[in-house]
DNA sequence: CTGAAAGCGCTTACAG
DNA sequence: CTGAAAGCGCTTACAG
């Protein structure tokens, strides 16, 4: 391989200034610098990642935590995956992809092995396990998801108790008096999941001040379960006027079982879902819909992470929780309450 | 950090014998592993990765490059992703995930700079420009997908022609006469995705062989396009009895589409689809369908591929182009000819 | 069975 | 403005 000796043979140059000359860190006449590039371009180098990691004890590499639960609904996450990746390109860093089923493990293993600069974590849990991991590494981490304790870490998310509040007053707005709420499988709030329940106790609360029926569940992830439960629900509350899934599949389920009732949106059923505009493209849901800003959470993650690395980490800035405020997308699907189902 | 040497000094050993006793690439007496041991749990010792790498030349990484294109279904691209991780990990490497638009330049970046051991192509085209870079580089090379030319590399794919035939020939047997085939979209052709047209080519030779009539068109990736798709279809040919579905927007789409055009499966329509069964699953799709088994290919490449970086890359083993046997499953959506729609 | 030393390919004080 | 040298943390011939 050719290696930066080549090049400053090529050149007629020491190793040190071809260094130089190319990282720009110090003064290099002009002759010198075209010199070295040309021996560059001649000889096709590319520094070596890892002895310039051992050098510099930087990898340019941001490790990725994701995990593929079997009761979560898998193409949510390739949003924030997405997001994260788009980014961290865009400031020069690579992506370790890490999916194992063991987290803290291997959170351990990336940043012990010095393999990454920074992590983010996603699908965060309450209590989760690999946060204390995380805190006594030496590399600074962000998370997309409010755990219980954020010490020592820039965490973002959704602002899912407005999200909650939110879907409530729009429809008391339209003058709906009793709803359905589906969140995500009860698995995930014993995971920890905790946007599941930071919804609903909001919603639960701000009905309540209103003076609305809410009939909270917790939905299955898949097809067709999440089919048969709305059609329960629908059977079971047959005055409910409008329906708020925080829950992907159900929202995905949705067309097919108002369908197979013959109801319209808005005219029989009010309908908020809470889910990306990219997934509503994906699947053409009709439904108006809190923004989940995958794309937008990935980036204030990443870019944040970054600040946190290249701040020559010195005066430990404050570290960082921010909500993103919820959005809701109309897509004309709630309108003042129709016939009860 | 905590180094080799820290080790070494805690166990009164040389760092040589340290990581000899670590490595086992010598015999070392059991006393002496055993305080190199004790001094590695004490001290809480991980080798730097960047170092070793620097020391072996290796990495223990595989770079994964995949594209989201704006035409092609993401959540099927994720099963890919995860077959790939997760062997990757069983086999002790990691994933760098590249996800830029310019695959090419991605691709010279990653291996020039040594960052990866070998290299996973996702997406791959016919006449794809990262090939050439892929072959002219040191580390070796795996594709999930055929390509015009498969010198250097190691190939696998679905066997899209027999899927072709086989769809054909289960209608045929049924007794159905003509059936309409819907491929992914057109812009996937133009970019070289070859696996379209030739589960499209295979299919109409087999139908002519038959003497079927087959309608073999380009569906859209989107909904609702893909669905209006599917009813002009459906007015267009009343006399098809079946419907093939290489395009998994379609399938998605399809339940509704039956449902408002009052068909029940397989009564009167006969249908299968290509796509794998967590997509099935995930989104409840009851049609009988060639398994696009992305995990089982994801094994495979993966496995080759460490099968030649570890292979003392003497002499060359030859490379493979496998191709998996499609494999129907049987969800009972195909029966005798219905009424024609 | 073990140690001292060289080397992997960079970067960056230290000198001039 | 440039060079010689040290060092990052490993591994692995070379010696004994």
């Amino acid at each position: 391989m050719v290696t930066i000796g080549d090049v400053a043979q090529a050149a007629g140059v020491s190793r040190s200034t071809a260094s130089y000359a190319l990282s720009g860190k110090r003064t290099i006449s002009a002759e010198v610098r075209q010199r070295v590039n040309d021996a560059v371009r001649r000889l096709g180098y590319t520094p070596n990642a890892g002895a310039r990691a051992l050098a510099t004890s930087q990898t340019m590499v941001i490790g990725l935590l994701a995990q593929f639960l079997e009761d979560e609904f898998a193409p949510a996450m390739l949003q924030y995956m997405l997001g994260v990746s788009d980014t961290a390109r865009e400031l020069d860093y690579d992506i370790l992809l890490v999916t194992e089923a063991d987290g803290a493990r291997a959170l351990s293993r990336i940043t012990d092995s010095r393999m990454v600069d920074g992590i983010v974590l996603l699908n965060v849990a309450q209590d989760d396990l690999r946060l204390p991991i995380l805190r006594a590494a030496p590399q600074p981490g962000a998370l997309i998801g409010l755990p219980g304790d954020c010490t020592g870490l820039d965490v973002f998310d959704l602002d899912f108790e407005e999200a909650g509040r939110m879907m409530i007053e729009h429809m008391y707005a339209l003058g709906h008096r009793e709803l359905i709420l589906v969140s995500q499988p009860e698995h995930v709030v014993e995971r920890g999941g905790a946007y599941v329940w930071r919804l609903q106790d909001a919603a639960l609360q701000q009905a309540e001040r209103r003076e609305i029926r809410l009939h909270a569940v917790f939905g299955e992830s898949r097809q067709p379960a999440i089919g048969q439960t709305l059609h329960a629900l629908l059977d079971a509350h047959p005055a409910a006027t409008g329906l708020l899934l925080n829950n992907e599949a159900a929202a995905a389920a949705l067309p097919s079982v108002l369908h197979t009732r013959g109801l319209a949106v808005p005219h029989d059923l009010s309908v908020i879902g809470r889910y990306s505009d990219e997934f509503a493209r994906t699947f053409s849901l009709p439904y108006s819909s809190i923004e989940s800003a995958p794309d937008r959470l990935g980036r204030m993650a990443v870019r944040q992470l970054v600040r946190r690395i290249e701040s020559t980490e010195q005066g430990e800035e404050p570290y960082v929780v921010r909500f993103i405020s919820p959005e809701l997308i109309d897509r004309g699907s709630t309108g003042a309450p129709g016939p009860a189902s």
